[in-house]
DNA sequence: GTTTAATTCTACCTTTAAGTAGTAATTATA
DNA sequence: TATAATTACTACTTAAAGGTAGAATTAAAC
């Protein structure tokens, strides 16, 4: 009942480098070290950031990198479903899901409002929400 | 974001043990075989769930498990203690935690709600609720 | 052009969850 | 007492997630 470790490092490495505007373009090794994650995993996160387009990748030299987007602009929900690790709309609590509507177990109908909150923070919440508070995550 | 294969097998197992209240003692091997679940899989799971006391097993010909409590006593949330599948009351949304109270995300406030939400359902359904109802989940 | 700091790619290693196999122990029944 | 049916135990294998290493590639800077 958790997020994988790569949507964990995704966010707090998008929320980290929301915070830094002033420096636009951000670097692997940086960001590493001072979000304290493996440098080689987070080169692996950031590569499927980019193709995801979340991000662009300046190569070589000075490189690094930046927002294709507004931070305000990419939601959690969208990091989330990069790791497979959002919540769909027929997911069953219990991850069993054989149930139709016709036949429901006591939980089900119980599921749709925490379900509901749960996407709909995912979904609403920006990275500028998460980020410019001033305090690492 | 989902429990693991073991609390969702423990689960439908018990909640069909639930459900046959005539035959009070039922087999691995049936349970295995309605359930659609690997045997020895099967098995082990059984073996804790004895260990941790939520059914009784008689070895031995005729054998077999049973409830040591009334089904209207054992809640999901037992069940999910026993595979660390719970939701913990500090935990966060993000599985990331690092944060104090003084400095909270966006999402920390939101998720207080669902989490509730959820941990009340864990923990007030038994597996009375779940079972009884003529379908198997 | 060469050097150098950076990203990207491919392939591998490690750890944990999931599942399997075989055998020992137990007990009702014939 | 022998047999068959049953759970318990120990150890292994497989699959997936998490993590690492090193070479290849890119492009600024000199
Ligand atoms: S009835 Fe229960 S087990 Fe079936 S899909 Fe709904 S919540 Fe899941
Ligand atoms: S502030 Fe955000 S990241 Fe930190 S513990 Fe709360 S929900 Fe988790």
């Amino acid at each position: 009942m958790q997020l994988s470790n790569s949507s964990q490092y995704a966010i707090r490495i998008l929320a980290y480098m929301a915070d830094q505007k002033d420096s636009e373009l951000m670097n692997a090794t940086e960001l590493a070290e001072v979000l304290d994650i493996p440098y080689k995993f987070l080169a692996k996160i950031m590569t499927e950031l980019v193709k995801v387009g979340l991000v662009v990748s300046i190569r070589g030299r000075e490189g690094g990198y930046k927002f294709e987007k507004k931070t305000s602009e990419i939601m959690v929900s969208d990091i989330l479903d990069i790791f497979n690790d959002s919540i769909k709309d027929e997911q069953c609590v219990l991850g069993i899901g054989f149930c139709n509507g016709m036949c429901k177990c006591a939980l089900h109908d119980q599921w749709m409002e925490p379900k509901h909150l749960l996407q709909k923070m995912f979904r609403e919440s920006s990275l500028e929400d998460i980020a410019g508070r001033g305090c690492k995550i």
